[in-house]
DNA sequence: TATAGTTACTAAAACGTTTAAGTAAAGTAG
DNA sequence: CTACTTTACTTAAACGTTTTAGTAACTATA
């Protein structure tokens, strides 16, 4: 049988409410005599309070949820290894979640989080989203979503990182190594980085005075299958192509089909990643990438969210994090110009 | 205000009793117009029950802690994805912690996942272990451990691999291959894993009538980092050796420096790694490795930690899967019998 | 027609805390 | 010495469920 609060204060002599106090060190009000005599039989029984318990008069659980797409994507490890870190020092505990990239499985998790009764959710939406939908699930705590955008109620904060600028200069860089063709491979476009690392490549071509064309942007989804197939689909000659991948899987996935067609990276064709995942520096060549401070943006939306729950001032944060390139090999070519 | 039972039981005019029993779908006793009233009038309200509550009376809180050392090795994060994916299908939830593979963060851990009244511990242990610090530790719930052994009271089961039976294998696989000198790098001997590794290790040696040199068996860490700095710290050519790696993390770095100091391989030195993570295959040259059957691991450690949740029989159970050589370009030398 | 059994409920305790309000005893001010 | 304040407690309600034991109203049996 566990040991209670009831137990400690029968042996101690005293009530309830004194052990209360001393266990949470609220002892403006207590005897030094009996703190002393308290916490002894407290260190002696091994006595540790029952949260659950505590939870139901406090309405805190002093837990937060933290749901990503898929724990086994390096960048969203990361998120998550920030996001426990920063909720550990802050003295909360992670319930983990995958959802594996799908809607309604996020929903159902969102759901048994409630019922679980988090104190706050931190989000990393999957990329398929679905508006009408989601403004239709009953939501009562504060959600910071990161990375991705979302459209369900209390969104109270959110951590993102500049894709547009991240975009603009990976683009560029393949410019000026002088490619020719700049080919944006992507996964789905409904979420927001998507979008604006479509924005960003355009913009980067058009400043250079290149032209848009359409069959120059490839839409499939942000898995390393998707990048092996993607030479099979072409129908130009791959020489003096760019391909700027909208994350790293793609990339090593478009690099080892490359390599095994014998195309030469980065002489013939230029590589450039997003996410800077720790693979990126293992394969060969190793991956051009632009870095997002993925550990930063766990750690950072974690700090987000449980300031939201210290406050309740219902105004919207937001912070959006800056991106660098990290130049490698398979961009690596003499510059042409 | 969130919405109770109490709300639901008024609206319909019953006792807070005959509303949980309807949640419960404990309705043997209640009529079909009471269920159908008050199912209705729960949706409508979108009532869910508050699980802390029910957990107090119930004493189980369907929440288990998983313990890991880290999650950004994917060897683990295959685990952990296993672990959740069986947890979801029994209607379970993980709190998740990184022990960053040190014994006192570990438990603290426990200690915090106790007070948060888990119903049970999956425990992928640190690799230092203290028997004597273990044995104090005052767990009152069951713990599956995986991989590695620990000393804590209340392991009830464990899911391990056969260890000695694939280093086997690999040193085999290295000998067959021709090369003469067979190096074993492992990280810190304290675990059991580590130790059935090297009892397989020398074992083939033996077997294929080579003698084994302490010399050739160099203990360091788990990391990329340690594998990186191997070849600085030998003092004998490096041509026709056979390194038994640990792991890949180790196994990647070691391939990374010789790649460096323009070592070839497989020609001149072969590389063995152990646990295939998903970079093995990417990397070049790819890595021969024992492949370990990770998420099998995790999804099979919550299967029987919450088979011993049901039962409450004490007997002790152990499961030992088996691993498999992936032959890839790291070894891949011609055969020189 | 009395009795036993069944059906469909309810009352209230229990789970282990926290906390607002209350109180007796001791100390202090005038 | 009285009245007020402070100190060091305690009492008991509350949090939102589940569950045991009880009960009133029917129904079936002999």
């Amino acid at each position: 049988m566990k040991i209670t609060i009831k137990d400690i204060a029968k042996l101690a002599g005293v009530s309830t409410a004194t052990v209360s106090k001393i266990v949470n060190n609220k002892i403006d009000d207590v005897s030094d005599t009996t703190v002393e005599k308290v916490r002894k039989i407290i260190k002696e029984k091994n006595y540790t309070p029952n949260y659950l318990a505590r939870s139901m008069v406090t309405k805190k659980t002093k837990t937060l949820g933290l749901i990503i797409p898929d724990i086994r994507n390096p960048f969203f490890t990361d998120i998550a290894k920030g996001a426990e870190d920063r909720a550990n020092e802050l003295g909360y505990s992670i319930f983990f979640c995958n959802s594996d990239d799908d809607l309604e499985k996020e929903i159902k998790y969102i759901n048994s989080l409630i019922e679980k009764q988090v104190d706050g959710i931190m989000l990393a939406g999957a990329a398929k989203r679905n508006e009408d939908r989601e403004r239709k699930i009953n939501i009562n705590i504060p959600i910071v979503s990161v990375d991705r955008n979302v459209y369900y109620e209390r969104i109270m904060g959110s951590i993102e990182i500049d894709n547009y600028t991240g975009a603009y200069i990976a683009v560029n860089h393949l410019i000026s190594k002088g490619y020719e063709r700049i080919v944006f491979v992507t996964g789905p476009l409904e979420t927001k980085p998507s979008m604006e690392r479509l924005r960003g490549y355009k913009k980067a071509l058009e400043d250079s005075g290149k032209k848009i064309y359409n069959e120059n942007i490839i839409v499939g989804t942000y898995e390393r299958n998707f990048g092996e197939k993607i030479i099979e689909t072409l129908d130009y000659p791959l020489s003096n192509v760019g391909f700027f991948c909208g994350n790293d899987l793609i990339a090593i996935g478009l690099i080892k089909s490359l390599k095994e067609k014998k195309y030469k990276v980065p002489e013939e064709v230029g590589v450039v990643g997003f996410d800077d995942i720790y693979i990126s520096l293992l394969i060969s060549p190793s991956l051009t990438s632009v870095s997002q401070p993925s550990y930063k943006m766990g750690y950072e939306s974690i700090d987000l969210l449980i300031k939201i729950l210290g406050n309740n001032n219902e105004k919207k944060n937001k912070k959006i994090l800056k991106t660098r390139l990290i130049n490698r090999e398979s961009t690596n070519r003499i510059n042409l110009d």
